[in-house]
RNA sequence: UGGGAUGUCGUCUAAUGGUAGGACAGCGGACUCUGGAUCCGUAUGUGAGGGUUCAAAUCCUUCCAUCCCAGCCA
């Protein structure tokens, strides 16, 4: 990834990271990218792993991919494989820096041990629920606990036997003792141990206590050398936290937590919860559905690491909460699309178009270039013949003004072939055009003429002979709101899905080469817009996915006049 | 009404006391065998008030608005 030609943007981040290699605090950096395995990765994700990836690659360091892996009731090896598919394939490497926090365990309870002894932690019983009286609220401060002050052996005592599984869930909990009074609620006597008989999806069954995140994040960067611990903004209140265990306690280093805003994104959700609420209660099929923000989902929609990445690039960091307009998105795939994707012709609501003074029964083969951005896509070959499919909305049987392109009595070309004049509109009973008789002129293949005459309008079309039929599924935003966190009283978010963010379209007519295509590759059909290949596509079903669609300003033209 | 943060074009983001800049979106135009792409041009912004200074987005001060925190989640 060393040829991404871009600019590098300032952020506060750098800066701080400058400051550093500047004063000698640092002479290298390492950052993290660190997941909890309960969900799939989101587009917010991915701007956190470019961010942190990205530094470790500009400043020559390195970064760990950690699992943050302390809740086994929540975690799964299935979200662990998708997260490691997910930073892979949008372009990262961990190399040898693959770490998971239930490596640290050992550590991590030793360190514990210390906390007790040195009359820093205690054994407390109160129960969730009582725990919850005695923290206060946010204007009132808490009370301490009536365990608060058992002697360092009962501690020891008891929490070794917590740890040996002789107590129930929730019946106990290892907590910091640090001020009840506190006005940072984190800062209440956090507990630091609870009491989970679950199994773990690396530990299996050894621990029947896990510890908490506060305790073990801090930690876990510490042992692992980490200098900037870049998490998102919810996160500020817990840094106190974060540098009071690391304070306390013999490690090895002293990262420096920084936080910035996580990204939100028009018109979708961005959080793993309401994601897996969508995908557990079906309003999506899945977690790689091409509709959801997820990087799974976006990856069969058609979008590729390099337009993510960008994206993540153009978005930049900071500490202000923010939403993102959906249509940088667009314009981040649509550029990279723009240079990659070979152009093919498809007709997604095809109508039937005749020429005819071209001879019956005749099949030509006429050249047709496979991208203009891109010399080296070479170009192939198209089938012409008298039978023709074209977009029924490329006709009009009145145009309006400053139409160009079909309409009774008018001139178009069609695209790599010839120019056509319309000449005669069939229509059924009920008005509705069936067919399009037109006729060609010979002298303008491969379509120009000698003359020089101007023909304004191009058209896509397909070779009813030769064409295939296929399958295509059209997206709209997920939701109808642009902004989630603005909803009605008394509503959910589930009110806002948009009913019409899947299409799917069986009358779709393609060129012949479509078939082979692979599933997940990328291509432009000519003035519609970017298509993929989806994952279930084959040569006999061929299935696509519109990834979005090409920019149009006659249709924002027709909008605005209307 | 506790604590922590944040306010710069419509949106995202730079400017570290010295000309408020870029990107997306918008608008206008050129060009075009994709009404695509490309190229050119253009409007719009420092939350508000006061103060310091030759000079303030930046420093001080008083407001205002928004976000986060009362899981044995992360």
């Amino acid at each position: 990834m060393e040829n991404e030609e871009k600019t590098i943007v300032t952020n506060f981040i750098r800066n701080i990271i400058d400051e550093d290699l500047k004063s000698g605090k640092h002479d290298y950096i390492i950052t993290r990218f660190p997941p909890e395995p309960n969900g799939y990765l989101h587009i917010g994700h991915a701007k956190s792993i470019c961010l942190n990836f990205g530094l470790a690659r500009d400043y020559k360091g390195r970064c760990h991919l950690r699992f943050d892996d302390t809740n086994p009731v929540k975690e799964d090896v299935e979200y662990v494989n998708s997260i490691m598919e997910d930073v892979r394939w949008l372009g990262w490497d961990w190399n040898d820096k693959l770490f998971y926090s239930s490596d640290y365990f050992d550590k991590l309870y030793e360190y514990a041990e210390i906390l007790i002894k040195d009359g820093k932690a205690f054994v407390c019983d109160l129960s969730m629920e009582e725990l919850r009286d005695y923290r206060g609220t946010l204007t009132v401060p808490g009370k301490n606990s009536p365990y608060r002050d058992r002697s360092i052996a009962e501690n020891l005592d008891l929490f070794r036997r917590m740890k040996a599984g002789e107590f129930p869930d929730g019946s106990k909990s290892l907590r910091a003792k640090i001020d009840m009074a506190s006005p940072n609620l984190n800062m209440r006597d956090p507990v630091i141990y609870r009491i989970k008989k679950t199994d773990h999806h690396r530990t299996g069954d050894s621990w029947q206590i896990y510890p908490m995140y506060d305790y073990t994040h801090c930690i876990s960067d510490a042992l692992e050398g980490i200098t900037h611990s870049i998490c998102t903004l919810e996160f500020e209140d817990h840094r106190p936290l974060y540098d009071w265990f690391l304070d306390q306690l013999p490690v090895p280093c002293h990262p420096r937590q920084i936080e910035f805003a996580r990204l939100n994104l028009s018109y979708t959700v961005m959080s793993k919860r309401l994601l897996l609420e969508l995908v557990k209660k079906g309003y999506v099929n899945g977690w790689d559905d091409p509709r959801m923000p997820t990087i799974a989902g976006m990856r069969r929609r058609g979008f590729t690491p390099e337009a993510i990445r960008d994206f993540a690039d153009r978005i930049g960091v900071a500490k202000a909460n923010s939403m993102v307009d959906y249509d940088l998105l667009n314009f981040c795939v649509r550029e990279d699309l723009n240079k990659k994707a070979l152009r093919r012709m498809a007709v997604l609501n095809p109508i039937k178009l005749t020429i005819s003074n071209y001879p019956e029964g005749k099949i030509e083969e006429l050249d047709a270039e496979n991208n203009p951005e891109d010399p080296n896509a070479g170009s192939r070959k198209v089938s012409f013949s008298r039978n023709l499919y074209v977009e029924r909305e490329d006709f009009m049987d009145e145009p309006v003004k400053g139409w160009f392109r079909l309409a009774p009595g008018k001139e178009v070309r069609l695209k790599h072939a010839y120019y056509i004049t319309c000449e005669k509109v069939i229509k059924d009973k009920d008005d509705n055009v069936t067919e399009l008789i037109c006729s060609y002129d010979p002298e303008s293949r491969g379509g120009w003429s000698k003359d020089g005459r101007k023909v304004k309008g191009t058209i896509h079309w397909v070779c009813e002979q030769t064409a295939i039929p296929m399958e295509v599924r059209l997206y709209e935003h997920l939701f109808r709101i642009p902004d989630l966190a603005e909803i009605d009283e008394g509503k959910s978010y589930l009110d806002y899905l948009n009913p019409e963010s899947l299409h799917v379209n069986h009358l779709a007519l393609a060129e012949r080469s479509l078939a082979e295509a692979k599933p997940l590759e990328k291509f432009q059909f000519l003035r519609l817009g970017y298509f993929c290949a989806d994952t279930c596509h084959t040569a006999d079903k061929p299935v696509f996915n519109r990834v979005t669609t090409l920019r149009d300003s006659w249709a924002k033209q027709q909008k605005k006049s209307k």
